[in-house]
DNA sequence: AATGAATGAGACTTCATTCAT
DNA sequence: AATGAATGAAGTCTCATTCAT
């Protein structure tokens, strides 16, 4: 249908969908899926009109693609190559959610677009059966290691402790983008640090008293 | 100009403004600015296109106004007959935290369309100025505050700390709209303190250690 | 859903419904369906675009109800205050079809666009259930007239029949509406007597043999 | 200019030309010309878009050459091969509309597209001078064997009859295509034995009287 | 010669806003 | 003061035609 699918060899540089797909993303991401003109996307993307529609099927069709794109993006900046680890074994949760956290940031700083759009309240109207699956795969192996991390432990269960985490490292991001806040990664990596205490009190390994005045 | 500003004692039953203010935030809190038609908030506000227009200038105007009445329930919400209290001392600052807590997981609750509206990303390109001030008037007490009580502490700054806090309070009443999650009063203050380790951990009184097994 | 239902005494001439489908019908009959842009009705109706919109949901539902008022106003030329007759009795059926010939000539007179529109090619890809209903309504009351009629009668079937003297018609005023014929009430009469010949031969009165040059 | 034109002994399996009109005649004859897509008929044609375009210079170009290539069509069907016959001789005549009506129920069984587009409402606005010529042609020897025929009989004149014959025709083969009718080879003789009464009734052989129930 | 990707004008439709009633 | 019919600019999408390959 779409006319993707090129040959081996043939150059990255001058595939449309790809081009589009990004304009898209930015476009959405600044301004909403309500908010972008398809014509806007098209011209962002330095093609027709048209052309876009040869591409895509409808504006509809062609956000949803935008948010898989951007999705399949995040999971992989998330998950790939990360060894299974055993998170029962002592400190390895900890390195396990540190490194999680680092790779949340690395993402939002290569892709804030993909981070900023993912975010937008309710994409649920235009979602399509596709886009909603993809959607709990990424969410999926995250409860899951929370799950194993946090079998028999008391406090908030693990679907409100991922929603806190998640959320946390969100509001950073937001704040970030909307100049209250401007945070290096060393500050990141503090703040997850600090977020890892929200996890697993129990589990965190004791610091050193803070000294007396 | 506008019918607005009714003297005191003018029965309430019958303000037109409020009722299509509470008729726009519903509708923009669901669909959003730009998916949201005009004659569809008179039409749920029980008025004629026309008449809305009596009230408010334009939708921007509208939309604005809508902004400042949801901030403006949220600061009174947050700080309405909260009693000044010395953060330095023992064990305030922690029950001072559980109160905001408490008191944002009443308005999510009581006022659930405000909450997601204030949430929504990008209010920007349509705020005008009267907004934004509105906007950094709720956080500066939070963020005075902030600065008080962890005037010399490690870790991240106040800042961060609030991005955080803010932004996992939001995590969770965003998993649970989205049905990732269903949560209660009791729950909620739970995740509250597991959130007070986030801020103050070196601050938090110890707790009785877990029980074996 | 429309806002048509005017109530009593309000002056028709401002019915915009009304004018909305005469210069519809005008508009479709001449370039069809497809060649008619939606912009061009309402310009020509005198009404904006989306005035237009206001009336008819879309240019598909205006396309039906102008199918439909054209139908009705066929039916009405037809049949409205034709008396119940017997066929049977001697001479009768040669009157009533004279007095349906006519009625059909009167119509084509006075509203050639209805004419027009209803007998253009394959409005079936755009008819829905309503419209396809009101079809056969109109035929049903001839074909049982000429079931009645030629019930034992020899040669062509009914619909054969009908659908000849049908198509004769529709041939003699398409003709006409080409430059290819001009003919006026008198000779249509004569060619509606010649038709009857078509339908019933064995029926027809015997003419005074043709004198000799 | 367009490669059409081969010469004699050119294969005709490779003609794309002839491929196009026969693809083009198909959805014009189902869709008619505004709703029918180039790109449509080149695809169906089994052609590119742009070769499409080698062929015929536009759209018009195209339906202007589809008209024509019908048009002959009929005219080849209905007087190749036909003898000049003397038609004021006794019975003659009869005999000879009798071919012509077999000959019209050849082509409408044929060629059902090229008798379904030509018989579509207004051609007119975008036919072109050439092709009303052949409009003309075809219909005059017709007009000139009526006028023969029928040169001091009573009654409707050459003009209306034809016009009546060809309605009736057409509305047998359009009722048929719509659903309305089932007809076969010798109905449709039957049917053109009826419709010479409708020329002709002072020229009708006898028939023998219906014999009783 | 053949292709089909690319394009922008123009199609259908919506909606913020106005204004006569 | 209140209404909702009216409007045209702007949005989504299609398609006749061109042109680089």
């Amino acid at each position: 249908m779409t006319p993707a699918k090129r040959g081996r060899g043939r150059p990255l540089v001058d595939d449309k969908r790809r081009i589009i797909l990004d304009a898209a993303l930015v476009a959405f991401a600044e301004r909403g899926y309500h908010g972008t003109a398809v014509p806007e996307v098209a011209s962002a993307a330095g093609v027709g009109t048209g052309t876009l529609y040869r591409y895509f099927d409808s504006k509809e069709a062609l956000v949803n693609e935008v948010y898989r794109d951007a999705k399949q993006k995040l999971r992989t900046a998330l998950f790939s190559g990360v060894p299974e680890v055993d998170l029962a074994r002592d400190g390895v949760a900890e390195t396990w959610f540190a490194e999680l956290w680092r790779r949340l940031g690395a993402f939002a700083k290569a892709e804030p677009e993909a981070f900023r759009f993912l975010e937008m309240q309710d994409h649920a109207p235009y979602l399509d059966h596709k886009s909603r699956e993809l959607e709990v795969s990424v969410l999926a192996p995250l409860w899951l290691a929370g799950k194993r991390l946090r079998a028999h432990a008391e406090g908030p269960g693990v679907d409100v402790l991922m929603a806190l985490l998640w959320g946390a490292f969100v509001g950073v991001i937001k704040a970030q983008r909307l100049g209250y806040l401007r945070i290096d990664d060393k500050q990141l990596e503090q703040a997850g640090a600090a977020c890892w205490r929200l996890i697993a009190p129990d589990l965190t390994r004791p610091r050193p008293p803070r000294k007396k005045g």
